[in-house]
DNA sequence: TTAAAGCATACTAAATTAGTAGGATATCGG
DNA sequence: CCGATATCCTACTAATTTAGTATGCTTTAA
């Protein structure tokens, strides 16, 4: 059971966005920062914006900001932006579909729960220091 | 993030198995009752019996049967022992090996330990009504 | 002794994830 | 208005992981 790194990268973009709230910065010094491919990021990026949870600015001196304040995003916020709502198993059984409940679905539904629950009481403001 | 298909069939299997915990019972059956696939599932319950979570019986009239009482083996246990420790992040930065903390390591170190904890807490016996 | 079961290894196919390429579009600063 | 700078968009390729198959060996109860 793995994150994606697209959770790792983008959620570590943020933070360091976060780490200077006013200011707008440019993918490629965000990228140098922490070590990630430029065109991959902007990927990333692209979709936290989509998301409404950076803003874009094109254009000479343009760059991304956090469009909310730290404080109120959260890291599952982060996470649904880039991978999709969070849920822990894709029903490999037919079961899942039809009138029988699978012995374990239930699991991974409180497990979704759960993890979800944790994520979104961790923000972006948790993780500048 | 997902959990793959090895912890939804394994999962299925021990629980098919806790229903009727005083028998033994072969693979072919288990894997046609949950529609897995017969030699996938061996391998499977192969992984479950290194950790000495079933028992196996060869030859004749052979077949598996939980090593413990099912209210004794959770579904954290079942999960490791396909998927191995429960880590949500394979890290990616160089950040993790430094003396450097990257910012989100706290992150999947708290989620790793919450999952876990959740996972614990429901034994097979919970899933065979 | 033989048929029924599990055990082990290696291979292949499918799906997902990670990363790249190349250009189109917008906008600031001069 | 021009051009440099930066985001936006789509499609492609490579790498990795997951799922599933094939083949044959070993053990053991009847
Ligand atoms: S088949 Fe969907 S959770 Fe079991
Ligand atoms: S690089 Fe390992 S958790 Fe961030």
């Amino acid at each position: 059971m793995k994150f994606s790194s697209k959770a790792e990268y983008g959620l570590k973009a943020m933070v360091n966005l976060a780490k200077d709230e006013t200011r707008t910065k440019n993918i490629k010094l965000i990228a140098k920062e922490e070590t990630i491919s430029v065109k991959y990021l902007e990927r990333l990026l692209n979709d936290l914006r989509k998301y409404d949870l950076v803003e874009s600015f094109k254009g000479a001196n343009g760059g991304y900001a956090l469009k909310r304040p730290a404080k109120k995003i959260s890291v599952a916020d982060v996470v649904i932006a880039l991978e999709g709502p969070i849920a822990p198993m894709k029903c490999v059984g037919k079961t899942c579909r039809m009138e029988h409940q699978c012995s374990s679905k239930i699991v991974w539904q409180i497990l979704g729960t759960q993890i979800e629950k944790t994520l979104s009481h961790i923000k972006l403001s948790d993780l500048t220091k």
